[in-house]
DNA sequence: TGTGTTATATTAGCTACGCTAAATACATAC
DNA sequence: GTATGTATTTAGCGTAGCTAATATAACACA
């Protein structure tokens, strides 16, 4: 259905820095990019939380729970049980550190492979058949500000903690505000 | 914390179509974007959900029960409830239309707006002071590529059906879980 | 006018996923 | 060897997804 954007802030372009303008209508377009392509989700078979899980781990290989708790911002029990559910349909499989026996290590299975590349690879083909319109220099415009943004996250990690994901030692950042009150 | 990314897809280049590998660099860093910018929600006051319903709101205008539910992606029940609670904590407000008993008109209240748009000044203040390292090119690449995916994403909307699934909007590149079967 | 159909929203009941607080198990420091 | 700290789990609560079933209102038309 789509409601008709009647009311856009007022952008006061003039007298607003440049760098807020920028960040405003890039939060904007990635914001509609993903609901756009979130429709091809349905198919997937596989809810989003656990999607996002399976992908830091099919990306960024095996991590610990607490890992990934953090890279999801999530707690450690919202983590844990996602995880048992996960583990009980195939979708990852766990292992003891044989270092530390508090650590659990998990590892995206075949499954879970082979059903987050189907669903992320759904999404991929819809948004190229959308750009599939656009002219070279256009393409090349999204290429080059992929990029950028990818180098620019990359480069912050602060919370003082950015070694965390290597060491193995769960950093925590906060773990979230809280909503279920 | 972003795990670091060991074991992307091996991205076959040369063999592959342009645009699916425009496609999934985009996709990637508008997912990576959102998941940074997600951190700074925790002093939001609103829940994902609400956020996400309150900018239909803000930017779109007042608009049914029906028409939300569609805008989101989401079952009618899942709205109605979700309205029962902002009106409780007084964020919108409902209306009787004069022509048609059935329907309820929804709209932001003063509070939901301020709440909707502080928690989007946070968000766009974030991105601005990780662009603020950019250089003029940069930024103006940046720019036209949020220009470009808006119009891109303008032309085609179909769906019409109403309840698909899935949510989001304000963020959270997977809105929540559900999938009630 | 009356009856059947369609459209809009709600109620009921289930699952998934977010949280905090507290418990458990192991590691480490003194 | 006891105290402290870290990683994960258990317990319990609240929000947000879903489908199926139920009002209620609008519409179509004989």
């Amino acid at each position: 259905m789509q409601v008709s954007p009647v009311n856009r802030p007022a952008s006061h372009a003039a007298n607003r820095p440049v760098n807020l303008t920028v960040a405003d209508r890039l939060h904007s377009a990635a914001i509609h990019l993903l609901r756009r392509l979130r429709r091809q989700d349905d198919a997937m078979g596989l809810t989003p939380a656990r999607a996002s899980a399976l992908s830091i781990m099919v990306f960024g290989g095996p991590v610990t729970l607490g890992q990934l708790a953090a890279a999801e911002q999530v707690s450690a029990p919202t983590t844990t049980r996602l995880v048992i559910g996960m583990e009980r349909d195939g979708l990852v499989r766990r292992e003891d550190d044989p270092n530390d026996g508090r650590v659990v290590w998990l590892h995206a299975t075949a499954k879970g492979t082979r059903l987050l590349h189907q669903g992320r690879q759904r999404r991929v083909a819809a948004l190229a058949s959308e750009i599939a319109a656009l002219d070279e220099a256009e393409r090349t415009t999204l290429a080059a500000a992929a990029d950028i943004i990818e180098r620019v996250l990359g480069g912050a990690e602060q919370s003082g903690t950015g070694s965390a994901a290597r060491t193995g030692r769960m950093d925590r950042l906060g773990g979230k505000g809280g909503r279920g009150r």
